[in-house]
DNA sequence: CCTTGACTTGACCGACCGGTCTATTATTAT
DNA sequence: ATAATAATAGACCGGTCGGTCAAGTCAAGG
């Protein structure tokens, strides 16, 4: 019985949190140890360096999001054409409560931080980019079932799986430069129109 | 007559290709300073603050794009529905030359501040916004066109535009967290099969 | 009991941040 | 010529940045 995953933790719990409402370099390691109750020496305990702790950050947001949100959105339940509208008000509902609390749209963590970093560091680049591939990965499972039961004609299921992860991408920017959570719900459906079809 | 001293356009180009390829909070005054060769004096002579400096830059690259790449790529002389396919090859060749001269894909200047600063001012989100809204509106106007000569059917003309410029942000978010222009191309095309009818 | 090692504390570091200030030099209007 | 003003120069400011470090505390294992 440590109480040492206590601290690390908190430390990621309150990082996610800002990192994910206001960005990378404008949260500094002095303000979250403040907001996680910990001092300095406690949090290089634990991260090497704020780059650590950013990458971390992803890896537990990542985990969170591929058992909660996702497992949850891509409901294997529901036919697959439907889940992508299920996702789509998953994506509106989470936007939405972040706004009534915080009083602004923190938009997609992975897409703020891949803006942010991609030309300033390779490794986070690249670890945001699995993050993508794996998202990508559930639309296009999605797809080819839909194309297996015959719900839709066949396509190029992997390169129209990017296409609609850039588009979910594309209209949380929009709503967040907007402030209104309700965009996702005006443009999402519209994701289903998307189709890139098989090269030959 | 003024000297004409162009140490305030000097200014506004380094931090306009700076916030571009890094982004606003990891660039520093001193460093632009330096790189337009200008002393700290002057720049404050020009600008009140860094973030008068943002805004400032926001509104020179909305006028260049407008002037420069939206008015070529939205060319009036092409089929309207062929001006959406230019204006992928555009934004693709553009971020293409980028890739290849300085090693890494800078993205939309416009989508990288939103993401960045939205949360953090809302006098920036709004002029971002601004900006938004008038690259939606060339895109209207050509759904429109297309519409009008019969080329496409009857729909919901401004909510399509706001759902091609969201996917356009977003597949160049993808392309730079991959560092792949091509994606770009690859994903492009399928901005014409988005559609969002119109609402009875 | 004593050692070990994970964990915590908080003072401290040099570098750099955005921004201010005074002094000086060009340029223009009178 | 002179007064006013635009522009430049660069030292300087308090504050914060990410990060270090020596000195502990404390629980488990021998």
């Amino acid at each position: 019985m440590h109480p040492e995953t206590d601290t690390r933790s908190r430390i990621l719990a309150v990082a996610r949190d800002m990192f994910h409402g206001r960005s990378y370099a404008d949260v500094g390691i002095q303000e979250i140890c403040d907001a996680a109750k910990v001092q300095k020496g406690s949090f290089y305990h634990f991260f090497p360096s704020k780059r650590d702790l950013a990458l971390a950050v992803i890896d537990d947001m990542a985990d969170d999001w591929a058992h909660g949100f996702v497992a949850e959105a891509f409901d294997q339940a529901l036919p697959p054409v439907e889940r992508l509208d299920y996702m789509i008000d998953a994506a509106y509902y989470w936007q939405k409560a972040s706004a009534d609390l915080e009083g602004r749209m923190p938009g997609c963590l992975f897409g703020n931080l891949a803006l942010e970093m991609s030309t300033r560091d390779d490794v986070m680049r690249a670890r945001l980019n699995a993050v993508f591939d794996k998202a990508r990965d559930k639309f296009r499972a999605t797809l080819d079932e839909a194309v297996a039961t015959g719900a839709l004609a066949a396509m190029n299921t992997e390169a129209t799986a990017s296409a609609m992860l850039a588009y979910l991408e594309g209209i949380i920017l929009l709503a967040k430069t907007r402030n209104e959570p309700e965009v996702i719900l005006v443009l999402g459906p519209a994701i289903k129109t998307l189709r890139i079809e098989m090269s030959h």
